[in-house]
DNA sequence: AATGAATGAGTATTCATTCAT
DNA sequence: AATGAATGAATACTCATTCAT
């Protein structure tokens, strides 16, 4: 009933658009009405539906965190042993990444980066990592986890997620190797241990 | 008998003060006319010094890179235990980001950018990282580091100095603090362990 | 109902000022902006209709000749004496010269000048000197005309057409002369005898 | 005892590259500094011989001029039949451009532009154009000249003469050729006729 | 909502020229 | 005379954004 491309509504259009060209050209590389042009539509539309270059950007990056949130949202396992839990979660976030290239890409790209107001960025980590954030409070208790500062464990955590999707993203015939996928989990599972 | 500014010439000016410029504004954030005019030469002398704007972030990236491999490598001992060895150079890897923090925000921002073009991020990786690999490969030979994949271990000890010289770049005062500091080399060790 | 220099639309605007500028100062010597602003448009306005100040006098080339070669074609007799009908032609171009001194002006400027490039310069030269060559010819059929090579003859027409209508562009009292007239076309004439 | 090409004085050997860029790159598509490189001397040097661009190129387009009015000179035989006399000149001068490449192209970029300042170019074309007008002169009272208004007379032969070498610039092999040279002259002289 | 022509401030880069050495 | 680093005004072109239709 509804055209595939056509259908979609504009506005959706325009941010997988603005996702594709900010990954391939870079934020700044990328001019609005590059974007519109791709997308199908005119270049005043894009300002009917955000206010500005830099509202993309931003919405397109909540948009994405959001979806990841869910998407590791969806594959906790709330029981069980905290390992197994959280090789759960790590081979999925990989895997996520790997089902979602452009959007992985992006948050390579814009997770850390000035483009992002800093509030946003950081409201964004806490959105992800706060998943984490709790199960290392639990192992901690449970004597499995370094008693190490949070903050530190956090952003540990963040660095090595960030280098191991970015090893598989630029390797992607590795991201069904089982020994690949589980010397990552190792790498990352052993920084934890006390 | 050489004045304190000016008597450096003024190329080395141009790229002292651009290192400040795209720290805080940005590579597209700054003009090279406000880098002229912070450096205190006119617009064309900086483009009689660097071809073009990319090009003096290029040769600003690698003099910094050097910089750190220099430091890294006037800090490396060659004998004695492993384990001391990667201290010695975890800790002085922080130290240096710590006494340079221009540079190593610099760093933070330009190492995974794709403002600088990927051959040049590539090489810059292995010849900071070369001195890693070989402590790997010696570390497995001796069995004190897990037999993975070694590619998957430089990009994994990449990402983790990057978070954690992140985490001290946020909070100098840390930085001094012998539990996180010492934190911070148990997280990269400890992955590393078989 | 439309204002008499706003109604035509910008694109024009630009193209007729465009000429009268690249006349007295020259293509170098004119820059867009002060081109823009003679128009009464944005300096975008300029780049949003032309995509390069030398596609702009391209552009504007090739509609000046075309107006040029319409006008020859319109006067252009099919019957009669070779000789009338070459004369009707000569005198033609002359007085289209003098009824469009801007256009003739551009064209003494720039259909032989290295602003244009040699392909379209060839091309225009073609499009417009085809009557001639067709009339040569027919004038060496009949043995009026020399039987000298062709590319010879047409260049040698060129060279004197565009000096005669140099000549009566800087003394324009002369070009409605009925000797200076006759003058013009018995030298061309003449030239091209058995 | 002297270099090839060091020995001769800077000066001249700006002046002999100035003379190749400007006719391949224009006058506006040349640098001065490119001049200097391929002069091989300092941006400076240029400079200390001349006082400016424009006057380097007035220079040389004088320098040009009397090369060409000289050679002119000497070839022109006082007496004897006129046609013959216009012949020994007009076939001269072809062979002088063709012996000349550079400087003859540089005349047909430069004896009509707007770059040369319209008191030097008339100057000069009276300069070389003397010959010719005395000769026309002459030509009329002995009636072999059609009597025709001078001025019109002189740029007609002007005109003449730039596209017949034109032309055999673009066809070096045609210079050779007896039909074409004779060809040549027998449109500039037909023309004239009464 | 959608369009796309128009805007004009902003930017990298060029280049003739100067001048201390 | 010769050098070449330094200058800074000038310029083509870009692009986020607006607005009349």
């Amino acid at each position: 009933m509804v055209k595939q491309t056509e259908g979609v509504d504009k506005r959706s259009q325009i941010l997988a658009t603005a996702l594709k060209l900010f990954n391939s050209q870079g934020f700044h590389g990328t001019s609005t009405a590059s974007i519109a042009k791709a997308a199908g539509v005119a270049t005043g539309t894009l300002f009917h539906h955000f206010p500005s270059k830099e509202a993309l950007l931003e919405i397109l990056f909540l948009s994405v965190k959001q979806e990841f949130a869910n998407a590791l949202g969806a594959m906790a396992v709330p029981e069980g042993e905290l390992k197994q839990q959280a090789r759960t979660l790590w081979l999925g976030a990989i895997d996520w990444g790997m089902e979602n290239p452009d959007k992985q890409q992006f948050f390579q790209q814009f997770s850390l980066s000035v483009e992002i107001p800093l509030p946003l960025r950081e409201e964004a980590m806490q959105g992800i990592l706060g998943f984490i954030g709790a199960m290392i409070l639990e192992g901690q208790k449970r004597g499995v986890i370094a008693a190490l500062p949070l903050p530190l464990l956090l952003e540990n955590c963040h660095g090595q997620y960030l280098s191991a999707s970015r090893f598989f993203l630029d390797r992607p015939a590795l991201a069904r190797d089982e020994t690949h996928r589980e010397a990552s989990f190792q790498l990352f599972w052993n920084a934890l241990r006390p």
